[in-house]
DNA sequence: TTCAATAGTTCGATAGTCTTGAACTACCGG
DNA sequence: CCGGTAGTTCAAGACTATCGAACTATTGAA
């Protein structure tokens, strides 16, 4: 919980890192989830509560890393947020299309609405 | 040369499958390239000519199992053209969306227009 | 038919990445 | 200060990528 927690800017966004960040079940769920508008989410939410937690972290740091999402140290949790506007600035339709085209599993906290 | 070149119904083809398979710089390439009009391409033609033929047979198979692009054995050569509008029909979008973001690297064969 | 050349595939080894439990760090409430 | 909570880091085994070398299949000649 010391590291800078690094995002790259915008103009560095690589559509290969984003495609591959996007390219794991569920890390696609997860951006799916945080585009659904139940957001921003920790990541204990926003991830399948049966995986690992270090594996969630992994996961986080990936999506992190190539840019599609935000994270914020909140007190103990770490919050979350797609970076949907600049995303779209930069590729634009891309995640627009494969949200859509991504099969519309529940959200974590889908079911208790 | 003796295996059936299996490629996946239209139905079949996984959103995570075809993310992963252009979330590589030279299989991007290749399917930019496909997309581009100058095909169908055999896979010396499409893929970049210093990578190692066993490398670029690793590529297209990673193309052609997720849905891709459809090969057709022609004599000692396999042409390779891509399917768009299958994909397209199954993900609304996505590769154009994905093909109009990758930078406009030449073709291998573009140059020579 | 036999032979050499061509186009890809398969194999094996090395190197890198993913998953996951265990240990660790940071923050909050009492 | 202490226990609980939220994530991170580390290490080990499994998995995957790259690439040279050997192999297979097809073609076109001699």
């Amino acid at each position: 919980m010391q590291r800078p927690l690094l995002h790259p800017a915008s103009e560095d966004l690589k559509l290969e890192s984003v495609l591959y960040a996007l390219a794991d079940p569920m890390r696609l769920e997860i951006v799916r989830c945080l585009a659904a508008g139940d957001c921003p989410l920790n990541c204990s939410k926003a991830a399948p509560s049966h995986v690992p937690k270090s594996t969630q972290s992994h996961h986080f740091q990936i999506l992190r890393e190539a840019g599609l999402i935000q994270s914020e140290r909140r007190g103990t949790e770490v919050v979350n947020s797609i970076r949907l506007d600049e995303i779209n600035a930069r590729f634009p339709g891309v995640i627009d299309a494969i949200l859509k085209a991504a099969k519309p599993l529940v959200c974590p906290d889908a079911d208790k609405a």
